[in-house]
DNA sequence: TTGTACGCGTTATCAT
DNA sequence: ATGATAACGCGTACAA
């Protein structure tokens, strides 16, 4: 080991002497300046019951140094590292091209911050065993949050199994020990068919998104739900996408030959397709086909005509998922965590249209 | 202090009785299960020297548990810890707007995952002396890498002040003693113009990048370069844009009614937005007017017509910035690094055109 | 090759 | 309120 010799235990006699300034790292190069002990020292620095006074003296001898707690030995005496783990683990092109993940990765870094928690992320470089295997072998995370959006994930089974403090986001699991943020799709997806059948459709098809996937299966359970009350018929009017733009152009292609007036997509991206389809068949929106997404991306309101869709505050998902975390952590017998965010119904020219088109 | 006592010093006694299975935690959990000291189930574990026979006694009864080392007593006795940070301290709208970032992070999540190096992000939410501070804080890291876009910048700054082996991306800086990662903007904007005079163009314009930017500034300087080379007058035909859309689309207006045959922007979100400007005005491209971008995102091959631009492989930055860290870890006194990577020009319709319109 | 023993810098307990 | 002092779990000279 290649240890620079730490003065303060018995070389501090050399310190403070003439022979420019002397690097004060430890607690205990700072007791030995300000006159106290190591443990006083700690206790200042963390808030512990101290004199007045003596507060100060070592604040004051604080100051002139640009000491810094050692990480390491803070966590191995406390069993507490102020880091959690993101766990993002999605096929690379898919992540990042969705904001989705992005916003949601902003929201967690917003709380963690706040609170100067710091974050460690793993994405999906590797195997989800590898990725596992790393988590666990680095053991210093405080908890871990982590995106699972497949209704099986063995990554996140063995997060769960695992003794770490664990978040799910956009995932509800069967497991009823598992804490989770997330929307709900099935009720939104209901909100946004209803809107559809209010404006007087009855042939509404619905493009699903990836089967497998909780949102995938939730939105279109919502739209069948919504279907089913209205007492319209679904059959043949549900095609599987993927979540991608190119599968919304190729399922509104084949819903269009079978005769909609409406259509629900199960995410904006493969709305924005599904209007390329609509608009190739020289057919016009909303006046032929009335068209509904899911997300409110950014480009949703710039189509043509703006797309109405429904909102989630994917932001405010992954903030809330740090939050319950830190819940989690205050208070691990507390029971798992379920939050479920609102969702927003967003109503655009795709739907009500008659106004302008630029 | 609430410590789970731990077996293995002198409970170990009643291990392994009939009480179920006895949980292994640490190094002397494992020597008292293997019959050997501590040390050399460290070098078991660690790869230090050891004979064969006692190697395996040693795996055969690590296989038998779930022990994982301890982080923070690792790095507590070792000095290194195996986790590098990530610096992306930008406006929060900015970040993973452009897939500039997703891209750089996953590169360097793909060298850093490989080695099983952990990384801790920090993003802009909060001040750059905040940030610095936590940095610094969290003394845990082996090193950083950061991305330094601007000319100035604080947070940069701290951390080569700092002794925190550093990499930057995206910048050089006058600092000799910084390593960084970087394309040569000069030479890249310099061929993109030549190419514009090539094909015969002589009012070419220019759209800047953000000012005070390192590629803002040094893809103007590159442009100006091509231009004098070629005799060609640059007054009146240079105004400054933001990166943003918007400011292509306003100064593209701007240069369209100097009378101009060819343009040159920054980047490929400002050529996208030139392009409308001069859909606007009435002019076909690249007939009236070549254009051309930088940086060749997914979308530049999509435009109408698909744009000339340069393409810089943003994801080999990420993993050059990690491997070029790792030179920095291995050997700290061997100078600061300097990577500069290819850049490619990629030709497209909206220069050499004359191809069906779709 | 293997074991002994010390040190890493901090927190927390227990006296005072 | 303050000061000793024992962990925390591991790496590694040094001795054997």
């Amino acid at each position: 080991m290649s240890r620079t010799p730490s003065n303060g235990t018995k070389a501090s006699s050399s310190n403070g002497t003439g022979t420019g300034t002397a690097p004060v790292r430890t607690l205990d190069d700072l007791a030995a300046l300000s006159g106290v002990s190591r443990a006083t020292v700690s206790r200042v620095i963390n808030g512990g019951p101290v004199s007045e006074a003596t507060r100060r003296r070592v604040q004051t001898a604080l100051e002139g140094t640009n000491y810094r707690p050692n990480a390491a030995a803070r966590t191995l005496a406390s069993g507490r590292s102020g880091v959690v783990g993101v766990v993002m683990h999605l096929d690379p092109h898919m992540l990042f091209r969705d904001p989705y993940f992005s916003q949601l990765l902003q929201g967690m870094s917003d709380a963690l911050s706040e609170q100067a928690i710091g974050m460690m992320l793993w994405l999906g470089n590797r195997s989800k065993e590898e990725t596992l295997d790393h988590i666990l072998w680095m053991g210093l995370l405080d908890g871990v949050i982590a995106t699972a959006h497949e209704q099986e994930d063995r990554l996140v089974d063995g997060l769960l199994a695992s003794s770490l403090p664990t978040v799910l986001v956009g995932h509800r699991r069967a497991d009823p020990a598992a804490s989770y943020v997330d929307v709900d799709h099935v009720h939104a997806a209901d909100t946004i068919t209803t809107h559809l059948v209010t404006i007087g459709r009855r042939r509404i098809g619905h493009i699903t998104g990836r089967r497998g996937t909780v949102a995938g299966e939730d939105r279109l359970a919502g739209y069948l739900r919504a279907m089913r009350r209205a007492g319209l018929r679904t059959d043949a009017l549900i095609v599987d996408g993927d979540f991608n733009k190119a599968s919304g152009t190729a399922g509104a292609l084949e819903l269009l030959d079978r005769g909609i007036d409406g259509l629900f997509c199960a995410n904006d991206a493969m709305a924005d397709g599904a209007l390329e389809a609509i608009r190739v068949r020289g057919l016009r929106v909303p006046d032929d086909v009335a068209l509904a997404g899911f997300d409110d991306l950014d480009f949703a309101a710039q189509l043509d005509p703006p797309l109405t869709t429904i909102r989630q505050g994917v932001r405010q998902l992954g903030t809330e998922a740090a939050l319950t975390l830190f819940q989690l952590l205050k208070d691990p017998a507390g029971g798992p965590r379920r939050v479920i965010l609102p969702t927003e119904l967003v109503i655009r020219q795709s739907t009500v249209g008659g106004v302008q088109r630029a």
